[in-house]
RNA sequence: UGGGGCGUAGCCAAGUGGUAAGGCACCGGAUUUUGAUUCCGGUAUUCCCAGGUUCGAACCCUGGCGCCCCAGCCA
C-alpha cells in the first residue's frame, strides 16, 4: 500500500481541483538567520520544499531577517549551504523580509490611514500591564484615538530617527478584549538604532514577526503558508493585517506540528547556549542534531529525507524514538557504504608459520551484497592487529569469537588458531597472541569443509595506517531533556577520541564524499578538518546493529558499543 | 479557572458510518565469511473515559478527563 497523503497536501490537492490561486502552488521556507538549521528545519524543509517539487509548484528560501539584533550574515550562507545540501533548491536568490522593508513601510502607512494603527508612546511595560491577563481583558493605550495625521507624523519621525529605541511603537487597533493575546494591539513596528546586516543603517525602525510575515507571504505570491502549531493563534492576526492593506492575494496558513526527537534538543535557543557555553566544538560538533553536525558525523541527506517522509505531518505532538532516525541511516549507508577493516582497539597477533618479511594480497569485496561496487586488495603479513575485545582467555558460553586452541576465520584472509598468550612480564597484561594459520584456507573457507564460529576483521602490522577515531554516543542523557536543566543532562560520554586506530592502507585515501563502514564496527566518515590538520581522522556516524545482547547475556566491547 | 489545539499499540501513522493499513521498536525462526544485511512469522477483540444515536460507531451527538500552545517592542 503506498503511503497515504498528509492533510496538507490533502488540502492542496483540493484547493487545485477547486481552481484555487490559478492553479499554482507557491511555498516559503522562512528561517530566521540567528543560528544553524536543524533536524526539526529539515521536517519544514522537506515539507515545503517536496510539495513544490511534487505540485509542480515553487518554494522560496526566505529569510526572516527582521530582528537585528541576533541576526547575522555568516548564517544566512551557512543556512544556503545546509539547504542545498539536505538536497533542494530555489529559483533565482534567495529572499529576505528586509527586501521589502519599504513596501512593508508604505503597507504601515496604509493602515494609519484607514485608522486601523496608531503609534503608542507607552513603553514595553506599560503595554504589558494594559494587555491584561489570559482570564482578564486589556483596556485601551491612551495614545489609542490619536488623529491620523498625528500618527502619521509620529510614524515619520520614527523613521526618521528622532526617537530613542522603544520610546514610541506603532500598533494595529484591533481589540483589547480579545480572548486572542495576539489580538490585542499587537505592536506592528518598534524602534532600534542598530545596523542590519543587510540594510545597513537605512532604517531605525523595524517590523515584527506578525506584521512581516503574512505581507512577504502576500509579495511572494504564497499560496500556502505551512508553520508549526505555536503560530495558530496568529493566524487571526495573519488574516486580519492582510485583509486591512490592498496586497496581491491572501496566502492561507496551514500549521502543523513541530518535531522533538528523543535525546535531542530541537530548540535554537538551546543549541545557541551549547554553542556559547562550549560545551560542543560548534554549530557543526558532530553530536549536534544540525544539519551541518550531522553531515560531518556522516548522516547522509537522503536519511535525513527519508526520515522525515517517515514520521508523516499532523496537528498531533511527535515525540520521535531515535530508533526511527538510526534506521533511515544505517539502511541508507549499509546500501552505500563501501566496507573496509580498521581496528579501533589493537591487539597485536603473530602468525608463526607464516614466514617474516612474507607479504601477500588477498581480495576483498567492497560490498558484499554489490559485486558492482567491484574489490580490492588486503595485504596480509606474519604480523596482524586485531581487536582487543575479539579474545577472551576464558571465554563464557556464548563468546565465541577467538580463544586459547581455538579457530576463527580472519575475514577474506585465513583461518588462524591461537596457540599462545605473550603477558608483559610485569603488568600480566596481554600484549600479544601467537597464532597458527592454515595456508588451504586461503580467502577464508577450508577445503574439508570444517567450520568456525567467528569472522574477525584485522589488518597487517607493518601496512596498516594510523588514525583519529572519534566515537560519538548521544549529547543527553534524558530522552526529553528539560529546557531549564538541559546542562546537567548532558552525557559525559558523549565523545571517545581513539588516537591509533589502525586502518587498512586503502584508507588512506578517503576522500570526504565517502562513507565507510568498518565491518564489524559501525559507519564512518573521513572529518573534514582532515586537510588542515594533516591528520587522518574518521568520525563514527553510527554503529552497526547489535543483535548479541538479546540473545545473550554477553554483550558488545567498549570501543563497539554505544548509541 | 480566557482563547486555541491535540488524544488510534512502546514511538510515529492510515482510517472520514460497514467491522482497526503501514513503518520503527520488540519477540520468534531461516539464510549468512560482518553477532551486519536479507528473508519469513508474531504482536490493538479495540481507538482517552462515560453515556447516547444507529441494524452497525475509532468515525455522529452529549458530558467528562488528560496533554500542548498563548500574557516579547522574539520568531
Amino acid at each position: 500500500m503506498s503511503k497515504p497523503i498528509d492533510f496538507i497536501r490533502q488540502i492542496i490537492t483540493k484547493d487545485l481541483a477547486d481552481g484555487k490561486n490559478n492553479g499554482k502552488v507557491v511555498t516559503r521556507f522562512p528561517p530566521e538567520p540567528n543560528g544553524y538549521l536543524h533536524i526539526g528545519h529539515a521536517k519544514s524543509i522537506c515539507l515545503n520544499f517536496g510539495i513544490a517539487r511534487e505540485f509542480s509548484g515553487q518554494c522560496n528560501l526566505r529569510f526572516d531577517d527582521t530582528n537585528p539584533a541576533r541576526e547575522d550574515e555568516d548564517f544566512v550562507r551557512q543556512i544556503e549551504a545546509d539547504v542545498k545540501w539536505l538536497g533542494f533548491q530555489w529559483q533565482g536568490k534567495s529572499h529576505h523580509a528586509s527586501d521589502y522593508f519599504e513596501q512593508l513601510y508604505q503597507f504601515a502607512e496604509q493602515l494609519i490611514e484607514r485608522k486601523v494603527a496608531y503609534v503608542c508612546s507607552l513603553d514595553a511595560e506599560q503595554i504589558r500591564v494594559l494587555r491584561g491577563t489570559l482570564t482578564e481583558v486589556g483596556s485601551d493605550s491612551p495614545y489609542r484615538q490619536r488623529t491620523t495625521e498625528e500618527n502619521l507624523d509620529f510614524f515619520r519621525r520614527m523613521r526618521a530617527g528622532e526617537f530613542c529605541d522603544g520610546e514610541q511603537v506603532l500598533r494595529a487597533k484591533i481589540d483589547m478584549a480579545s480572548p486572542n493575546l495576539n489580538m490585542r494591539d499587537p505592536v506592528l513596528y518598534r524602534i532600534r538604532h542598530l545596523r542590519h546586516h543587510l540594510t545597513g543603517t537605512q532604517w531605525c525602525i523595524y517590523p515584527t514577526y506578525d506584521f512581516t510575515h503574512c505581507l512577504s507571504d502576500a509579495i511572494e505570491g504564497v499560496t500556502h503558508s505551512l508553520c508549526t502549531l505555536e503560530f495558530e493563534d496568529h493566524r487571526p492576526l495573519y488574516d486580519w493585517i492582510l485583509q486591512q492593506v490592498d496586497v496581491p492575494c491572501h496566502p492561507q496558513q496551514i500549521e502543523f506540528s513541530r518535531l522533538s526527537l528523543d535525546y535531542t534538543l530541537t530548540s535554537k535557543r538551546m543549541l545557541t547556549r551549547l554553542v556559547n557555553e562550549k560545551v560542543v566544538s560548534g554549530w557543526d560538533d558532530p553530536r549536534m542534531p544540525t544539519l551541518s553536525g550531522m553531515r560531518r558525523r556522516g548522516v547522509p541527506a537522503a536519511a535525513i529525507r527519508d526520515f522525515c517522509n517517515r514520521i508523516g505531518v499532523t496537528r498531533k505532538d511527535q515525540q520521535i524514538e531515535s530508533s526511527l532516525l538510526d534506521f533511515c541511516i544505517r539502511q541508507q549507508l549499509d546500501h552505500d557504504a563501501p566496507r573496509a577493516m580498521a581496528v579501533l582497539d589493537p591487539l597485536k597477533i603473530i602468525i608463526t608459520n607464516y614466514p617474516a618479511g612474507q607479504s601477500e594480497l588477498l581480495p576483498a569485496p567492497n560490498h558484499p551484497n554489490r559485486p558492482e561496487l567491484g574489490h580490492r586488495q588486503l595485504l596480509f603479513s606474519r604480523e596482524l592487529y586485531i581487536e582487543r575485545s575479539d579474545f577472551m582467555e576464558n571465554p563464557p558460553k556464548k563468546f565465541f569469537r577467538l580463544a586459547p586452541g581455538r579457530e576463527v576465520r580472519l575475514r577474506y584472509a585465513y583461518l588462524i588458531r591461537c596457540e599462545e598468550v605473550i603477558r608483559d612480564t610485569s603488568s600480566g597484561e596481554i600484549i600479544a597472541l601467537r597464532c597458527h594459520y592454515d595456508p588451504l584456507t586461503r580467502g577464508g573457507s577450508a577445503a574439508d569443509g570444517r567450520k568456525v564460529k567467528a569472522t574477525l576483521h584485522w589488518v597487517s602490522a607493518a601496512h596498516a595506517v594510523t588514525a583519529q577515531v572519534r566515537l560519538y554516543d548521544r549529547l543527553f542523557t534524558a530522552p526529553t531533556p528539560d529546557s531549564d536543566n538541559f546542562i546537567n543532562e548532558l552525557n559525559t560520554d558523549s565523545i571517545t577520541v581513539i588516537n591509533n586506530a589502525q586502518l587498512e592502507a586503502s584508507l588512506a585515501q578517503a576522500t570526504d564524499d565517502c562513507h565507510y563502514q568498518f565491518e564489524r564496527l559501525g559507519y564512518f566518515y573521513p572529518d573534514s578538518n582532515n586537510q588542515q590538520k594533516q591528520q587522518l581522522a574518521f568520525n563514527r556516524t553510527i554503529t552497526l546493529r547489535d543483535n548479541r545482547s538479546k540473545k545473550s547475556t554477553y554483550g558488545k566491547s567498549n570501543t563497539g558499543d554505544s548509541q
